[in-house]
DNA sequence: TAGGTGATCTTG
DNA sequence: AAGATCACCTAT
């Protein structure tokens, strides 16, 4: 399948985004290395009045700079000094949405993504968590600011969730938002083992 | 259930 | 310049 465009991550809904990339192909291309795995997992994340965004507020530094381009790049960062966390930039340029992938369900390259996990065989524990997808699929530090229509990381069409089979629920681990904290805002489809949490 | 880990941001 | 914070994971 054809890498989907940049004008997909331009819409301007990051709800409607969040839950449409649900069912999508994230595919790397990590050290001559091809992987596969579906968005089983997102978190929507609205700059402008959301209190668990990095950029709330217009927040602009030097690493939530990148939420602020035009939709279509990644966003990836280091989180509580271990973990890197992949997120893809929405929306037009300036107004600083996210999508945060939390889960994935690998699809091709499995014995590599098991090789980088040090798993044996394909459970959840292999992707489904925002920091395990990334070191299954090989996502690191080099993979910030990435145009997502490059060689390196992109996303495919593969399957698709009706609105009725997608359950939404409150974000994991951002108590600091106080009450943005209870926002329905986590998707993840009806009967798919491969999410970070029950 | 607690501790590890380090970049990032804020305060002084 | 230093200290608090943090969109998590693993093994006790």
């Amino acid at each position: 399948m054809p890498k989907i465009p940049l004008s997909y991550y331009q819409q301007t809904d990051v709800l409607f985004l969040a839950k449409n990339l649900l069912g999508k192909l994230l595919v790397t291309q990590v050290e001559g290395k091809l992987c596969g795995a579906m968005i089983t997992e997102t978190e929507a994340y609205r700059g402008r009045d959301d209190k668990a965004s990095h950029a709330y507020n217009g927040r602009r530094t030097a690493r939530t700079e990148i939420m602020y381009a035009l939709g279509g790049k990644s966003y990836v960062y280091l989180c509580y000094g271990i973990h890197r966390l992949f997120n893809i930039v929405t929306n037009a340029e300036d107004v600083a949405d996210a999508v945060l992938v939390r889960a994935v369900q690998p699809v091709f390259g499995v014995e590599e993504m098991l090789k980088r996990r040090k798993q044996n065989a394909l459970t959840k524990a292999v992707s489904s968590g925002p920091g395990t997808l990334t070191q299954a699929l090989g996502i690191g530090k080099t993979h910030n600011h990435l145009s997502l229509t490059g060689n390196h990381i992109w996303l495919e069409e593969f399957q698709s969730f009706a609105e009725k089979d997608i359950v939404a629920s409150p974000r994991i681990g951002i108590d600091y938002a106080e009450e943005d904290a209870a926002l329905p805002w986590r998707f993840y489809p009806k009967n798919n083992p491969y999410i970070s949490k029950k």
